[in-house]
This record gives C-alpha cells, sequence and structure tokens, in this order.
DNA sequence: ATCCTCTTTCTAGCGCTGCTAGGTTACACG
DNA sequence: CGTGTAACCTAGCAGCGCTAGAAAGAGGAT
C-alpha cells in the first residue's frame, strides 16, 4: 500500500508543481510566455507529462485560476471582517477586490478575461467561486433596500469588473481611477 | 497621372476587401478561425499581401475593431435621437449598446477584450471612439447631479461592458440578464 | 537473482500558427 | 523594343498545442 501512496503522493506533488510554475511563468512574463514546451522544461518533465495531468493547455489556466479564486475569496473575507461597520464594509471588500486585480493581474485574467471552463452560478460551481461571489453579497445586503440581493450583486460586481478590465485593456485613464471607483460606491450605498 | 490613382484605388479596394473578410470570417466561425492563411485565401491573394497593407494580424483585427466603433457610435445616436426624453434616453442608449454587444459579440471582443492598440481617451483616439463615448455622455448628463460628467459615464460604461462580458463569459446568468440591466439603470438615474 | 509485466516517461513528429527573406513576374516608361 | 522598378509569390523559419509509439523503469512472481 505505501509504495502505492507514495507515488500518488509525487503524482499530486508534480501536479501542484506544474500549477507553480504555470503562475509563476505567467506573472513573470504573461501568459503568452506559458507554453507546453516552458512548462515541461520547468518542471523538468517532458512535454507529455504535463497531458497526463491536465487535459490541455486551458486545464493547467483554469487551476491556476481556481487558486486565483481562492486568494480572492480570502482577501475579500479579510476585508469584510476588518470593516467596523456595514457602511465602509462595501468600500473595504470593493478596495480589496480591486487590489487584487491590480497586484495581480495576471491571476484576474486568467480568471475572468480567458475563457477556462470553470462553471459560475451553478451547484457545481467550485466552493471558491461561491465563497468570493458571497463576500461581496454580505457587503451589498445592508445596502439593497428591496432589490434582490444576489441580482444587486451581480451588477455591483460587473461595475467593478468593467472598471478593472478597461482600465487594464487602456480603455479607461488610470489616473481617475479613485475618482470612478468613489462614484460607483456612492450609486450602490445610497 | 492616372495609372497610378488607379493602382492606389485598387489597393484601397483590397485593403477594404481584407478587412470585410476578416470580419466575415470572425463572424462565421469566430476570432481562432481568422488565419493569415486563410485571409490569403479568401482574398485570393498570397499571405504577404497582408503584411503590404497591415503590420500584422492584430492590425487587421484593430481595423475590424475601429468599423465596429463607427457602427456602435451609429446605433447610439439614434437611439438617443429617438428618445423622447431625457428621463428613457439614457435607457434606450444602454438598450442599443447592449443589443450591439449582442448581436455583434464577435466585433465587441475585438473592440474590447482583445487587446488591439487603438488610443483611447486620448487626442489621438479615432473619432468613432470619441463619439461613440460621447452619446453615452450626453445621455448621462441630464441625471450626472454634481458628479463630473465623464467620470460618471465612465462608471455607466464599466457596468455595461462588465455586465456585457461576464455574461458573455459565462460568468453570469444570461436569464437574469433584463434585471441587472434594469438595476444598473436605477442606480444611474437616480 | 532473474524474468516478466505493467506503468511511467520520452523521443519524434503532425498539422497548424504568424511572419519574412529572396527570387520571379509583370508592367509603365524611355 | 529593352529596361528598371514595383508588385507579388514560393518557400521556409521558429514556434505552437497535442499525441502515437518506442523505451525505460519499477514491482511482483518464480
Amino acid at each position: 500500500m505505501s509504495i502505492q501512496e507514495r507515488r500518488e503522493r509525487d503524482r499530486r506533488d508534480r501536479e501542484q508543481r506544474i500549477i507553480a510554475v504555470a503562475r509563476e511563468l505567467a506573472e513573470a512574463e504573461g501568459w503568452d510566455a506559458v507554453t507546453t514546451r516552458r512548462l515541461a522544461e520547468l518542471i523538468e518533465y517532458s512535454q507529455p507529462v504535463l497531458y497526463s495531468h491536465f487535459k490541455g493547455k486551458a486545464a493547467i489556466m483554469a487551476a491556476v485560476a481556481l487558486e486565483g479564486f481562492t486568494e480572492l475569496a480570502a482577501e475579500l473575507r479579510a476585508a469584510r471582517a476588518a470593516a467596523p461597520d456595514p457602511r465602509t464594509s462595501l468600500a473595504d471588500v470593493a478596495a480589496a477586490y480591486v487590489g487584487f486585480a491590480e497586484t495581480r493581474p495576471v491571476l484576474y485574467e486568467a480568471m475572468f478575461t480567458s475563457d477556462v471552463d470553470l462553471t459560475f452560478a451553478s451547484p457545481q460551481t467550485p466552493a471558491p467561486l461561491q465563497e468570493g461571489f458571497g463576500e461581496l453579497r454580505e457587503a451589498i445586503r445592508p445596502l439593497a433596500g428591496s432589490d434582490d440581493v444576489d441580482a444587486r450583486t451581480e451588477v455591483f460586481w460587473a461595475g467593478l469588473h468593467g472598471l478593472m478590465t478597461l482600465t487594464r485593456a487602456g480603455r479607461l485613464p488610470p489616473e481617475d481611477h479613485d475618482r470612478r471607483l468613489a462614484i460607483l460606491l456612492r450609486q450602490f450605498a445610497a
């Protein structure tokens, strides 16, 4: 038994290494630099080994994205927990979201812009995704009024996401970012 | 002179054909299907001819995107012009924006999600881009209150853009789309 | 200790991509 | 009717994601 256990452990370790290396490479040189050949070289195995762990390159990106969702959820939770009252809670959670997108742009890209197939808004949705959305929702809830909380959360999220993607793609001038965020917050705090 | 004129006209025609064919191919099979080889085959010239018109594939996509911006601006203008009073004008313009993104998703992708290098929010910004944004701004203006109109427009735009991209990427359930749009509109009509 | 088996891993290669160097063809002009 | 130049194409480079089939290695049985 122990031998097989060791093998499975080694496999899991190697899989983790693939994910970690893919992430590091993406963060250092962008997703375009993440090729199966370079990944193989970095993990010191041949290319086909990657395909014994993942269905393809997209699946590797999805695995990195999942890590991102876990971290984002943790940061949103921390921001909400640290907020003194519900009034500022939304601003703090929003700031955490924006901070995440700004400091980990490559991760954000894999999570939201690239079309890795992670199911959203469904029972099969992985837990970290639901948790992240949940933090946003709880920050919105006290301010939701008569609106459906989920729908209102989705709209707020879309606002944040739109601001981040348009700014990063050079569609919005970065210098006015804070002012725009303040306007968005005011719309939803009212 | 006439000969050279004819040649220049032919060149312009061919350049337009490249753009048109790229767009058709993208709309029929998606941007992944738009390869330089297939484009060359469709315009019945060899591959290098493309590079005598455009710096590379990205530049071809940018040209298609520019067509998209022109059409979007026209549709937004029409929607605003047809709106009876400023109160409904924003809703109509927003509906036109959403309609554009939904009926021409491939164009929308080239315009906003792919990173073609078109300068935004700058004096060098091509006219169609400025016009499209201008239509949104004029629809927002009567409702802006004390906010900076540009900033408020940008936030509203980000909201629309976020809703469209998240929905298209499968991050938001399509069936609640109208409800979300209504919430966004209410936030900005207040 | 040796053989066999089955898993793991690698080598090699397919068909594709964007892009370009260098040779060929066609055409306006003297 | 030659000639210089501009237009164009053939062929190929280096890279991509992915995979078939050979080689190597580890475990169990004799």
